[in-house]
DNA sequence: TGATGCATATTTTTT
DNA sequence: ATATGCATCA
């Protein structure tokens, strides 16, 4: 993400007096007329008079702004001209969030006279911010909008830290890792401090650190609070950890939102410069930020309080990653004097999809209560889809698709395929190429996740950061430089011993006393880095990659292996190569090695462009949040798999949400798939229809015969779920009667740690132990009577006892 | 040191 | 089914 100049940045040295305001602005009060719009939808204090900043010359121009207003309805309007104070904007889905907050940002330049430096716009994606900006620049005449602070939380305080990170004792030029970065550093900690990893996955280590770090717990805290033995195993893991990162003078993803915290809290003269330079804080998607990001904003607006949210609590679906739900829910109460603004009318879906989706997403209990109202006509009912297993129910998808392309006036890029979990794209990739449907699937591995990439990016990291080991380990055997595992070793201790860091050993490996062959090899990769380094000064990123390809011959090596695999990572580098150019030539004021790699560390594989080709979307549910279709098929609707694995209540309603984030973005047809079979991890499974396909409204689903469920409301009453309470639902389907077989399995997932468990020889006892998984999992138990004993889950032919 | 087979673990993942 | 990490052998 690129936002702004890098010059424009207000210096740490720099005095108060100096500051942005004092240059070019003037205060002055202007009474504002509130909008008294059905009192419900947007209520703010009485008596309150904002207080208006304006740029000294553009005061007199407010007339020409009425017709850019006259675009939006009186909710959005009054959301827009709102512009002092704290103010939540509760966009349901097709509402026209974007437009509210872009319209904002235009009013705030263009009719309060706002500086657009004094701006700060924070986002969950790229995408998002890109378009912002787009449409910012657009409704302002060209140019207007520069020194606009948009971006992601992640790209806008990367920018910042850039600044001010010297003062937590990091170096300025520090690297930026990914997920896999800091996983392999967590494991590193691991076993530096001999925990096994298989008592203690990696995967649970990083994700009880990171979900620390996003609720702004340090190290230090996470010990004292770390009840369990695994807690506190992972405290001292979270602990190195953080040392490591410094050593390496890293930042991972959650440091980009709790460093700025830490450096606010420890010298507030930079908390209050930024408060000085950011006079309007607008976040968008704000039921997704964690608390680390709650904080950070709640800080940069504390001084001038002009905090602007938009949000929408019914598609809150990422707080199994740290957001905190509670902060949309609480706002009025961190922000007593807030307005609050209800945008429902929706301009995206017809009424028989709205309606499906509000009858589903009432039945959350934890929710802000808001019906979204169809601007447009009834539309088409949806129609329910039931096939045998997940091959069948992607060929009726396909089918589908074909038939209503050839009738109607679909072409292929008017369809989604939606699923909740991305092992499901398979069956349907393969399906759709079978029937020669032109598709495309979002969110595979990313290309900055790919091996020769992360190679050729991590020679790119070290050679602006020589203290990132992670990067150097990556490199210095790549390609084969006969550097293995014993003489890397050697080389830290040799390092350990003098002090000194990994590459300042290896130039100085003479001294190690190790055999001449490696240390000719060091020489050599050491001799590569430095003339990068050097030559990194002056030459474009394009020049020092395609060095660095002749120098290590990289792409050389992978053609000559010729297979089709090597061939494709070929074509990869090229590609990188090729962005490299692009980058260069679309950045033309920030384009430095630094600001490439950042841009790379900062990207996602979401963000790519969508092309003018016409294809079918492939996507989880997840993806899709934010995109629109005017038809959306919503597959793998059974119990376990959509809603996936959720018993507990709260996670329960985020399915729930996720389900309605799928069925809000269609435009004009929703197509709702099941199978009654579908393979799991290579087993067969028989599936149940899932709950929600019994909580849409039942007069406005269709079966494939044309026959409405409400008509099968008497016979199949039980089957749809919808006269059973959520409760006795899920309490049938936990004691559902003899799986077959093959599903018993599936059933025995009961099994964990504490269950009450009955065996037909030892009698009944207490689990103990879990181990393993699939057709080896074994279980420890204590039997009441025969003791403790281990057991092999397959054969054991267990019962479980309530 | 590199290649090969074996065991293991598989939600979602804006950055 | 499939990817990934880990241990063992050539």
């Amino acid at each position: 993400m690129k936002a702004g100049r890098r010059d424009d940045f207000p210096r740490y040295s720099r005095g108060p007096g100096e500051c942005p305001e004092v240059k070019y602005l003037r205060l002055f009060v202007k009474r504002v007329k509130l909008y008294e719009i059905h009192q419900e939808i947007f209520r703010c204090p009485t008596g309150f008079i904002p207080e208006i900043r304006r740029h000294r010359n553009s005061i007199t121009e407010t007339s020409g702004l009425s017709d850019f207003l006259n675009e939006l309805n009186e909710v959005q309007r009054g959301a827009v001209t709102a512009t002092s104070g704290p103010v939540m904007v509760l966009a349901g889905a097709g509402s026209g969030k974007t437009r509210v907050i872009t319209y904002r940002i235009a009013y705030l330049i263009r009719n309060e006279g706002v500086s657009p430096s004094n701006i700060l716009a924070l986002t969950f994606t790229n995408k998002a911010a890109g378009e912002m900006r787009h449409r910012v620049d657009s409704l302002l005449r060209h140019g207007s909008a520069g020194g606009l602070w948009i971006g992601t939380f992640h790209s806008i305080f990367a920018r910042l830290l850039r600044n001010y990170i010297d003062l937590l004792g990091f170096s300025r030029n520090f690297t930026i890792f990914d997920a896999d970065d800091s996983k392999s550093l967590i494991r590193q900690s691991m076993t530096e401090l001999g925990i096994s990893h298989d008592s203690l996955p990696v995967n649970t280590v990083q994700g009880m650190i990171s979900r620390a770090k996003n609720s702004f717990v340090l190290p230090g805290e996470f010990q004292r609070s770390a009840g369990d033995y695994n807690r506190q195993k992972t405290a001292q893991i979270y602990e190195l950890y953080s040392r490591k990162l410094k050593e390496n003078n890293a930042l991972d993803f959650d440091d980009l939102l709790i460093k700025p915290i830490e450096l606010f809290n420890l010298h507030p003269e930079v908390l209050e410069e930024l408060q000085e330079m950011f006079h309007y804080i607008l976040i968008d998607e704000y039921q997704d930020t964690n608390r680390a990001q709650y904080l950070v904003a709640k800080m940069l607006g504390a001084r001038r309080r002009n905090i602007f949210v938009v949000g929408d609590d019914a598609q809150s679906i990422y707080s199994w990653r740290g957001a905190d739900i509670t902060n949309i829910l609480n706002f009025q109460d961190d922000y007593k004097d807030v307005c609050t603004f209800k945008l429902v009318e929706n301009y995206r879906s017809t009424g028989n999809i709205l309606k499906a989706a509000n009858s589903v997403i009432s039945r959350n209990v934890r929710q802000i209560k808001k019906e979204l109202i169809s601007n447009r006509n009834q539309g088409e009912p949806l129609t329910l889809m039931e096939a045998q297993d997940e091959r069948r129910e992607a060929e009726k998808v396909g089918e589908r698709i074909n038939s209503m392309r050839m009738k109607q006036e679909y072409e292929f890029g008017s369809f989604a395929v939606f699923y909740r979990t991305n092992a499901q794209s398979r069956v349907i990739e393969d399906v759709m190429r079978r029937l020669r449907i032109p598709y495309r699937i979002f969110g595979s591995v990313s290309f900055y996740k790919r091996k020769e990439i992360k190679d050729a990016v991590a020679y790119l990291r070290f050679i602006l950061n020589d203290r990132d080991a992670e990067s150097l380990l990556r490199i210095l055997n790549f390609p084969p430089r006969k550097i293995g595992d014993v003489s890397i070793t050697r080389l830290r201790e040799f390092a350990e011993d003098k002090g000194i860091t990994l590459y300042q050993a290896i130039i100085r490996a003479d001294e190690g006393g190790f055999q001449q062959r490696l240390v000719n090899a060091l020489g050599s990769f050491a001799g590569v880095i430095e003339k990068l380094r050097e030559m990194s000064q002056g030459a474009t990123v394009y020049e020092v990659l395609s060095e660095l390809f002749t120098l290590t011959s990289i792409p050389l090596l992978l053609q000559a292996e010729n297979t089709a695999e090597s061939l494709a990572r070929y074509e990869n580098l090229q590609e990188l190569l090729s962005m490299a150019r692009d980058f260069s030539d679309h950045n033309p004021d920030g384009n430095t090695l630094g600001d490439f790699l950042e841009n790379i560390s900062l990207a996602s594989n979401y963000d790519e462009a969508q092309d003018s080709d016409n294809y079918v979307s492939l996507m989880t549910v997840h993806a899709a949040k934010g995109l629109e279709f005017p038809v959306v098929f919503i597959t793998g609707l059974e119990e376990r798999l959509f809603p996936l694995n959720s018993y507990e209540p709260e996670q329960l309603e985020e399915e729930r949400r996720l389900f309605y984030v799928a069925m809000t973005r269609a435009r004009e047809k929703i197509f709702l798939s099941w199978a009654q079979t579908r393979y799991l991890y290579g087993q067969p499974h028989y599936c149940l229809k899932s709950m929600f396909i019994g909580e849409i409204d039942s007069s406005i689903v269709q079966k494939e015969s044309g026959t409405y469920l409400s008509e099968l409301a008497g016979k199949e009453k039980t089957d749809t779920g919808q006269s059973l309470t959520e409760f006795q639902r899920r309490q049938q389907q936990a004691s559902a009667p003899a799986l077959p077989e093959t599903m018993q399995k599936k059933q025995l997932d009961a099994i964990r740690k504490g269950t009450m468990v009955h065996h037909a020889v030892f009698g009944s006892g207490t689990v103990l132990d879990v181990q393993g998984s699939g057709s080896k999992q074994k279980v420890r138990i204590n039997f009441r009577s025969a003791g403790e004993k281990t057991l092999m889950v397959q054969y054991a032919n267990l019962s479980v006892q309530r």
